[in-house]
DNA sequence: ATCGGTACCTGCACGC
DNA sequence: TGCGTGCAGGTACCGA
């Protein structure tokens, strides 16, 4: 489900959270409540003040005041919500001075962790896509020698893109999945970046995507996967040359693409 | 050190 | 209606 858009969405939504009081907290999912007994867990953050909330790539990070970090990362299926009602699939129930937030993940890829310092594996994430100028992109593309594809959705290159946007990126680009990083000339890069940067913040700016049950902390769906150009639009009429769109596999992900538009 | 394949879990759409 | 199969926004871990 959630990538940056999305997960900046997310966090954005919560954000009235900011100042708020932690009155109790329940974990009931010990698979999704990395390294830490849930009881003591609770105990811990209970009684504190929310001082800030940060979006990191896909992870959400939630200071409290006076030290400690709670990280939340949505895997797949992961929702944060500001209203019940709670299910079979709510591991989490954080109660609030005023309203409650709820961590709902039916298929437990997500995770929620507790820690003193700044989360380790927020720390070793690459840098935001948003962020990172072009010359280090560049610099960061050459030095990898792997499937252009898989290095997009690896986190320590750059933090936050998943699926949707790396293929609606690369079709932007011209670039095939397929492609080898370490052999993009210059000019090729830079239409990479510019993608990236506009199909993310084109994204933000929708919402996100809501391929199925993608939802904000309010209930609300994005709109941005009305404006997917191969993103699971196998079959389907290329919009720019009307060619088929077609579907590979890159290291087990499923990756769309246009075979005229986008070149290896 | 880096890479690609596999495992983790639930739910849905599809064909028979 | 039910069953088997394949697929799904994620990362961690393994061996090559």
């Amino acid at each position: 489900m959630p990538e940056l858009p999305e997960v900046e969405t997310v966090a954005r939504s919560i954000a009235p959270l900011v100042g708020r009081r932690i009155i109790s907290a329940e974990f009931r999912c010990v698979r999704v409540l990395r390294g830490g007994d849930p009881d003591r867990m609770a105990a811990r953050i209970q009684g504190h003040r929310i001082s800030a909330i940060k979006r990191y790539g896909k992870f959400i990070v939630v200071s409290l005041e006076g030290g400690g970090y709670l990280m939340i990362h949505l895997g797949m299926t992961g929702r944060l919500l500001l209203a019940g009602p709670t299910g079979k699939h709510t591991h989490a129930v954080l109660t609030f001075d005023r309203g409650v937030l709820l961590y709902d993940d039916s298929r437990q890829f997500g995770c929620l962790e507790f820690s003193e310092e700044f989360p380790a594996r927020v720390a070793r994430l690459g840098p935001e896509p948003l962020e990172i100028p072009f010359a280090e992109f560049a610099a960061r593309v050459k030095s990898h020698k792997t499937r252009i594809k898989a290095l997009l959705l690896n986190q320590a290159f750059v933090r936050g893109v998943g699926n949707i946007y790396a293929d609606e990126a690369l079709f932007r680009a011209g670039i095939h999945p397929l492609a080898l990083s370490s052999r993009l000339r210059s000019e090729r890069m830079r239409r990479l970046y510019d993608a990236m940067v506009a199909v993310l913040t084109e994204a933000i700016a929708a919402g996100g995507s809501s391929i199925s049950d993608y939802v904000d902390a309010e209930g609300r769906k994005g709109f941005f996967q009305f404006s997917h150009r191969v993103y699971q639009r196998t079959g389907e009429p290329c919009v720019t040359c009307g060619t088929l769109i077609r579907r590979v596999l890159v290291t087990q992900r499923s990756s769309h693409f246009c075979p005229r538009c986008q070149h290896r």
